[in-house]
DNA sequence: AACTATTGCGCAATGC
DNA sequence: TGCATTGCGCAATAGT
């Protein structure tokens, strides 16, 4: 909602963005534009009134026969257009980096994740092995054979997780 | 004078997709243009070869004074690149939504594994207290009265004891 | 009704 | 040389 309200022309600088709006779109762009090469640029030059309108009609309707396009307030709106373009079009770009790093985040939780059900699935085949053992040899026998192996030597402290 | 860009309207067709080449890039969006609206175009009206150019300096370098973009190759050019801007956009918006796709994925997978560990981690605790309580019993051997946990030191000997 | 935000489009410079 | 990318301005439109 930090909507400047008040449109200052003017090197308008919103957030750490400096955007330099030259005053004319003669364009500038990165590189030095070659003095002599390509002196060409958009020139707007566009109908001031539309002098081959249609038969005049409903010739009640222009204001100002001098200002349709070719000064003042359109010249305003459209830099103020193309300032909320730029803008756009550079958060619509940042988005799409943070899109993309959060798929690298989210990659790396998963492998993350998955590891550490290996390591679950492990411990828990452990503990399930050791318990058949056990029931086993409940089961089984009740007499402690002096070297059984494999037995039940002693309950020993189980290795635990380090969550 | 010089209205140069006299585009024929040479409703290029390249492939399924139209691109209505009108005479001026009026745009022809999606929605029928209104046809009385904004009778302005972008005109051009490139500045034929720089008057104010450093010394003719090898002069002899234009072909044909009327045909530098006025038509011919240029248009050709120009319709090309556009198709092929037209191209990369589809592309970049395509691949941006492909991402944001993989986020929504790894989300949902991420969730997955999450629920699983939660299991396994019940499963894990759930044996490992079982295995306490039968260390217990067997370290307290003999039954205990009722109470005395403190300790039994008994030599025991792994016998006799009723699960 | 006046603004800003988005979006499609074409142009031109520049990157392969 | 040709396509691919990218920044930019214009205009239509959606959203407030």
């Amino acid at each position: 909602m930090s909507r400047p309200p008040q449109p200052k022309l003017t090197t308008a600088e919103h957030n750490g963005v400096s955007v330099i709006q030259s005053q004319a779109h003669t364009a500038a762009p990165p590189s030095p534009p070659p003095p002599a090469l390509t002196g060409l640029q958009q020139v707007p030059q566009l109908l001031p009134t539309d002098p081959s309108s249609a038969g005049g009609k409903s010739p009640s309707k222009m204001k100002k026969p001098s200002a349709d396009k070719d000064s003042d307030e359109y010249r305003q709106r459209r830099e103020r257009n193309n300032l909320a373009v730029k803008k756009s079009r550079m958060r619509s770009k940042q988005k799409a980096m943070d899109t993309q790093q959060r798929v690298n985040e989210l990659k790396e939780e998963n492998e993350r994740l998955e590891a550490k059900i290996k390591l679950l699935s492990k411990e828990l085949s452990v503990l399930k092995d050791l318990f058949l053992e056990h029931a086993h040899n409940l089961a089984d026998n009740v007499q402690p054979p002096a070297g059984a192996e494999g037995a039940s030597p002693a309950p020993n402290s189980t290795s635990t997780n380090g969550q």
